[in-house]
DNA sequence: CATATTTGCTAATGAACGTTAATTTTACGG
DNA sequence: CCGTAAAATTAACGTTCATTAGCAAATATG
């Protein structure tokens, strides 16, 4: 009988979380079936719920896990004494710096968070909402105080987010460019592109 | 018995081409069912295969169309004598305009790609892959004539179109920036953000 | 070592899926 | 107004899906 593997301090729940991010990444919400899954896990597909209640529920995890997280690095920013251009570069840096380090389950929450379930669906856009609102506001402070060319904040939130979530891994296994390297191309392009 | 309605010179196939590129867009193409898109239609589900071969044939023409339109336009540019920025900003301009126009195909062609059968999937990638290639290497040419800052080119490449895909968010919003506009603001941040 | 709990297995369920076959209805040229 | 081809319908098919029930094995606890 295969047993789920576990290194100490990290449940089965977790392998099984973790290993639903890869899938999902890979072939999508929808198209990535539980017994998909359970071969990635090493274990029959009904063996899976001993441990997690259902398909459902992986999406919502892997959501709001990292929805949290970007919330919190927004309280994080908005509490320090920076400039608004500088504001912006530790936004910038810290979302690529997570798409890198948290691939597979920053791409998940972004592309196929639609697929989630009411209540937890309208639960996620607000709060996806109010992180925009955040950051346009941000931009906003930019322009009022000069530094920041005359253009429509919530547009520009759109243009940065995207071009970010765009680096995906097929970039870095195939040209072969550093983490460092991506990042600061990145934040040259956009930080300057904002920038009077 | 309900007709599928057709004004003249548009098939009944290319009515539900249409309408099935909208469903993708707004449930994603494993999500859609045939069963949805007979509804949208007006018309039972098995009707549908009097006009089309198959749900992957719906895909296939979304895609496949969306990627001659884009490749036809690469052709037209590159034949020109414009400086890179120019060609760039010709590039830049063509994709919101087919964003903003052309929407729901865009939209399905960029996202739900990756569910195409082969081999059209690989002929797919491959378009895909030339085509950024040879954007790259417009950005290239800017870098050597030093009219672009030096960074990674096909890094670059990735920014500006996934920058530009995220105008899917604009299209819901409520919030609503005339198309003018935010072309304007889009080519202004990525434009300067590429130059020196 | 005994026993309770966790974890896994096999088997099965009902629902939804894309698609086909057989048949009926509609539109239209002669 | 008839005959024919196009288009729509109903009914069904074989799969695949997420999930459940019941039982066996492994592990943890004492």
């Amino acid at each position: 009988m295969a047993r789920i593997q576990t290194d100490k301090d990290v449940s089965r729940k977790e392998v099984i979380i973790k290993a639903s991010a890869k899938l999902f990444r890979e072939k999508g919400y929808k198209a990535a079936s539980m017994r998909d899954l359970a071969v990635k896990v090493g274990v029959e597909a009904a063996s899976l719920y001993n441990h997690i209640r259902s398909k459902a529920e992986l999406l919502h995890d892997i959501c709001f896990n990292v929805a949290n997280v970007f919330f919190e690095h927004m309280n994080e920013v908005e509490s320090t004494q920076a400039t608004p251009i500088e504001k912006l570069e530790k936004l910038l840096r810290f979302h690529i710096k997570q798409m890198l380090e948290n691939f597979e389950e920053v791409y998940v929450s972004d592309r196929e968070w639609r697929y989630l379930a009411d209540p937890y669906l309208s639960n996620f856009q607000n709060q996806r909402r109010s992180y925009r609102k955040r950051f346009a506001s941000i931009i906003q402070q930019g322009i009022e105080q000069g530094q920041i060319n005359k253009i429509d904040a919530s547009t520009a939130v759109l243009v940065l987010l995207h071009a970010i979530s765009g680096i995906d891994s097929w970039h870095r296994s195939t040209h072969k460019v550093s983490g460092e390297e991506l990042e600061e191309n990145i934040v040259t392009i956009l930080i300057q592109g904002l920038q009077k």
